[in-house]
DNA sequence: AGAGTCGCTGTACACATTGCCCAGTGATTG
DNA sequence: CAATCACTGGGCAATGTGTACAGCGACTCT
C-alpha cells in the first residue's frame, strides 16, 4: 500500500513505454534489476497493478460512438438488471451509484442509430424503469491514472 | 480495420494472460510465430490496440471512493473548464455531453469526506455552473472489452 | 490461363532478456 | 549489538525476440 517514490516512477514509466522490460526500466530509473523486479512484484501483489491487459479501442473495432446511460431500478430487481446488463457486449461498465439515477452505464455502439438498438436492447427488460442516456462527444481526458500515481507517491 | 477471427482470440488471450509472450501466444493459438507478431503489429498500427500499459488500481493507491459528475458549463468556458479539471489528479476522466449536463467526469477520493474537497476543487471555477454527482457504491461489471472484442471478430 | 500479390508456415541464427541464485553493504529496528 | 530488510552487482542456464528466408495455397487482375 505504501506508494514510494521509485513506485511512482516506475508506474510512470510503464505507462510511457509499456513493452519496455525488466532489464531496461532498472537502466532508466538507475536501479539494480532486482530492485525493479523486486517493486513489481509488489505492486502486483497489493492489486496497485491489477494487470498488463491490451488497452483496446472501441472505435477502431467499428463502435466510435459512446454514451453514458442512467438507469432507474425497479426495487429488489438489482441483481437481474445486473445479470441482463452483463449479458450485452456493448456495455462496457455498469456501476450502482446514489443519486438520481441507480446504476450508471458506459456504452458503445456502431453509429448514432445503432445506439437506438443498444439501448432498446439495454432497457427492454422488467426491472428497468427508466433510463436517460448522455451521448458523448469529445473526451478531453481519456482515461488516465499517472497523474493520480504522482500524487499518491509525491507525500 | 477488419476484426478477424484470430485476432478476436489474440485479443481475448493477451486480456486473460497479458504477460504472455508472442512465442507462447502463437503456441496457444496454434499458428506460426510470424503470424501472430504480423497480427499484433497490425492491431497496433491499426489503433485496435492502444497499448499495454499497467492497469492501475485507483482503490490500491488509497483511492476507494469513486464518483461520477454531472457539470453544467456556462457558454464558450468550455476550453478553460477543460483545462482546469485536465490539472485535478483526481479527475480520471473527461466527457463532454449531449443532454441535461455539458460534461460528465470520473473523480476519486481517499474517503467520502475527501470527496467533498475534490468536488470543491472541481467546481470551484468560473466556468461551471452547476455541477450533481452520483458516488459509486458497486462496480458489478468493471470495465471490459472482450465481449465486445468476441461480437466484433465474430461477423 | 498466367503473373503477381498476399498471408501463413516452418525454419534458422545471433542477440538480449528473463528467472533465479548468492554474497556484500548500508540503514533501520528491537 | 545483533538482526532484519532492501538494494546492489555479479553470474548462470534457459528462453524469447527480432529478423530473415523460401515454400505454398488462395486470390485478383489482365
Amino acid at each position: 500500500m505504501a506508494i514510494d517514490h521509485l513506485d511512482g516512477a516506475l508506474l510512470e514509466l510503464l505507462a510511457r513505454e509499456p513493452r519496455i522490460g525488466v532489464l531496461e526500466a532498472s537502466r532508466r530509473l538507475g536501479v539494480a534489476r532486482g530492485t525493479v523486479q523486486a517493486r513489481l512484484d509488489r505492486l502486483q501483489s497489493n492489486g496497485v497493478i491489477r494487470g498488463f491487459g491490451p488497452d483496446v479501442d472501441p472505435a477502431a473495432l467499428g463502435y466510435p460512438v459512446t454514451a453514458f446511460a442512467t438507469l432507474e431500478i425497479k426495487q429488489g430487481q438489482g441483481n437481474d438488471v445486473r445479470a441482463h446488463l452483463a449479458g450485452v457486449p456493448e456495455v462496457l461498465e455498469l456501476h450502482t451509484t446514489t443519486g438520481h439515477g441507480d446504476m450508471l452505464c458506459r456504452l458503445v455502439a456502431r453509429s448514432n442509430a445503432d445506439l437506438q438498438r443498444v439501448i432498446d436492447r439495454v432497457v427492454g427488460f422488467d426491472g428497468i424503469v427508466r433510463a436517460s442516456t448522455a451521448i458523448v462527444m469529445e473526451n478531453p481526458v481519456p482515461l488516465r491514472l499517472i497523474p493520480l500515481v504522482k500524487q499518491a507517491a509525491g507525500d
